[in-house]
DNA sequence: GCCAACGTTGGC
DNA sequence: GCCAACGTTGGC
């Protein structure tokens, strides 16, 4: 099993938008740069762990945990003219360039683990999160740092890392 | 294939 | 709102 870092605005998709979602599931639409696409597409599989990220907002960071639930299949917002992911030019051969997954919510964290808490970690900063300039929506993510950051979340979440 | 111009992301 | 960093575009 894999885990994953996925960025979202919450002032266009929060968690709690995710939620209030029907089976708390929700397709994870608009993906539109080829790393990440690759990572969603190839490497994304049913059950792998996702770490719900906010970003653009007044504090960033790790606000809960969902799965995938269902693997790439092709992103129908790329070719409606309505969607702010509509894709104005397509693949000449008329091939699928962008993917999506369903990712369902497992569980919102007690408190957001913010991303000045993940770079002032020493086991975490080097999570590609924390790292300059870093805009890859869909990132992976190692077990220790899943597990670290899980364990942060409920056993530590009130304590201020300096006094561990 | 190079690279300057441009658009976007996202922290601050 | 600013702007650094990055990805994409398109002329050559």
């Amino acid at each position: 099993m894999k885990y994953w870092l996925m960025k979202t605005e919450p002032d266009v998709f929060s968690f709690d938008d995710l939620l209030k979602c029907p089976k708390k599931t929700t397709c994870w639409e608009g993906v539109r740069n080829y790393q990440a696409r690759n990572f969603l597409r190839d490497e994304c599989k049913k059950g792998d762990l996702v770490l719900i990220y906010h970003s653009n907002t007044q504090t960033p960071g790790i606000v809960g945990i969902a799965k995938v639930v269902k693997e790439a299949y092709p992103d129908p917002s790329a070719n409606d003219p309505k969607s702010p992911y509509y894709d104005d030019k397509p693949a000449k051969d008329g091939s699928t360039r962008w993917f999506m997954i369903d990712v369902q919510a497992v569980k919102k964290l007690p408190k957001i683990i913010s991303l000045s808490q993940i770079k002032s970690h020493p086991q975490l900063k080097t999570m590609l999160v924390a790292q300059k300039g870093q805009r890859l929506s869909v990132q992976p993510v190692k077990k220790s740092e899943y597990d670290l950051l899980q364990g942060m979340a409920t056993l530590y979440r009130d304590i201020p890392f300096g006094i561990l």
